[in-house]
DNA sequence: GAATATACGGTACGCTGATCCCGCTTGTAC
DNA sequence: GTACAAGCGGGATCAGCGTACCGTATATTC
């Protein structure tokens, strides 16, 4: 029934991984508004080849995330096994934002300017939000972090600290923003 | 040298107002991205009238703004005359948060979506950026905020507070998120 | 080495939105 | 009331971007 499908030519393998390490680098620096015709340009191929392997520029964006995405999470996971709970939320918390530091169209997406990443599916198989709502109700069970603070507050204040006002440059602007937010989020 | 220049015609003093009004509704409701030919709909006017009266999309965003602007800059005198540094500080810093709440296109604006709004001009005649700047400075000098932050840090937590996370109709939500900052704002 | 499905490059198309322009209308001055 | 500049509406124009298509090239299979 189904078909056997025969694995795909070398050469379109190459130019898959090419397009999609290119396109990381691009969307990292640039942000989402960078347009698919540069990255092929970059990539050194033609833009049917990037629409051929990528239907649309969103769903470029959600390859590009997707194994970032399984890092993360794998990260949640040691944070959870290791440390205890309001640790493990703050510090994942920073992570995350490092981590959209990093990358201008991750920053962009959690901003809601762009893709909406849970709408893209990105965040179906390797659940980064997941773990991070159950940290935050870990660490308020705990008594670390405030109880009033809800999940979507917790993203606002994420994608806050990533706005574009914070020159991604400067790290130590970054993390004196970051120590700002999570000692307002602690137990007073 | 200057040339007499009568005043304008009554209707296209009426036509500005009415462009400018709409446009503030439109801008505060559904942010930048609204385009110029649906506020010039919605005003019931030609897109030749509104680019006529303001030549690009820019200048009337920066027009809308800057009655908004003079306001807060009053506001901020009233609270550094009667407050304590701190208080004043945190005060107008929770203020402004408000005001782009209200105002959609604004907190793209100092999210670095669209356009910049200092190089826009708006901010030269009623210097809220000023106004905020020094009362930051105030704080830290009384001890009321920790003295590491700058002003960088404090516009991006602001514009931070304001990422469309935020349900902008749930009033609590923006209040817990501008609690968490600036608590986390002050002196330990 | 020949046959063929697969993949390639790049052009063409359609869409959206800002700005410009021009023929007509209307407020204003005398 | 008349003459005329100021102002008006909205279509034309231009630019940027994503997507679809098609003739050509090439990796794979026998």
């Amino acid at each position: 029934m189904t078909k056997p499908a025969r694995a795909p030519r070398a050469d379109a393998r190459r130019n898959r991984a090419l397009v999609l390490r290119v396109a990381a680098e691009m969307f990292a620096a640039e942000g989402l508004s960078v347009p698919v015709h540069e990255i092929a340009r970059r990539a050194g191929v033609g833009t049917g080849t990037v629409s051929r392997h990528f239907p649309t520029k969103e769903a470029l964006f959600a390859a590009v995330l997707l194994d970032r995405m399984a890092l993360l999470t794998a990260r949640a996971d040691a944070l959870t096994a290791r440390e205890d709970p309001g640790t493990a939320f703050l510090t994942f918390f920073a992570a995350l934002i490092h981590e959209g530091a990093d990358h201008r169209g991750l920053a962009e997406s959690l901003a809601g300017a762009g893709f909406d990443i849970e709408s893209a599916g990105v965040d179906a198989g390797s659940d980064v939000s997941g773990r991070l709502h159950a940290m935050l109700k870990a660490a308020q069970r705990a008594g670390a972090v405030r109880g009033g603070i809800t999940f979507a507050d917790v993203k606002a204040l994420m994608s806050g600290c990533l706005a574009r006002e914070v020159d991604p440059a400067d790290t130590s602007a970054l993390d004196r923003v970051i120590t700002v937010v999570c000692d307002g989020l602690r137990t007073r």
